[in-house]
DNA sequence: ATAATTATTAAAGTGAACTTGAAGTCAAGA
DNA sequence: TCTTGACTTCAAGTTCACTTTAATAATTAT
């Protein structure tokens, strides 16, 4: 099995060289170098990022998926990881969802049945739709 | 009618003074000044204050809510206004609550259900579950 | 051998909506 | 008058996940 080079991964895993340099910069995949100082990948690499953007995908931060790979003891099954950190993750994309939906609801129901000929008006016209 | 200094302002219409000089910065809200140099606010802020805080429940930006008060033609009445741009700002929340449902699919039905015992088996057992 | 491509680093830049800090000025009450 | 407290400006900091830049070095192809 050849190791790879930064481009060939950048250019498996659809993602920029340089998003590989910052991972490695806060310790989220690591390479190991050439002589010379570059860097070769190896195949395992590939999987660690589908995963990385599969939890990118959940809404999960890199400092989070960071904790995901290295903040369990070294044994924890993959699936109590999730469960321990889905569960959080669960509650604010729920608060996220209502955010938008209030954004929705006021642009509808609010902002787009307005009548008011001055935007000063708006001050009082939507306040009264929501005793 | 006196006019009300920055903290009066600030204090009624429960925001910082950083924020009101910001708001002044990018020629959102305007003040006069007395001779030593303090701004003096007209009542009337108040209500355009609250006019902006009412446009970013709704998701708007401040760059967005700049181009309500001042991008269109002076006398364009303010239901035209919120009509223009209420439309766009509702296709991005919509797409915004897609993405977050997305995640909560992708949480609730994938992460939360994975029976994996390392990380690097879900970098499958995910992607086999969408055909 | 040489040209073209790809790699290296560190530091600074991006966007959004402010906040913080430093250093100094103004206003009002005791 | 003195002392708070509120005000002023300007620049830099905050968060996140990278990207961009510049100057240089290594690898690959011809």
């Amino acid at each position: 099995m050849p190791e790879l080079t930064i481009g060939e991964v950048a250019h498996q895993a659809k993602l920029r060289t340089s998003a590989l340099r910052y991972y490695e910069s806060i310790g989220l995949v690591s390479a190991s170098r050439r002589v010379s100082g570059q860097r070769r990948y190896d195949q395992s690499v590939l999987q660690r990022l589908t995963v990385i953007q599969l939890a990118q995908e959940a809404g999960f931060t890199v400092a989070e998926i960071k904790a995901l790979f290295f903040s369990f003891p070294p044994e924890t099954p993959a699936f109590e990881r999730w469960q321990a950190m889905a569960k959080e993750k669960l509650v604010q994309i729920n608060g996220l969802i209502q955010k938008a939906e209030a954004m929705k609801m006021l642009l509808e129901e609010g902002l787009l049945q307005c009548r008011c000929l001055t935007l000063e008006e708006c001050a009082q016209c939507i306040s009264e739709r929501q005793p």
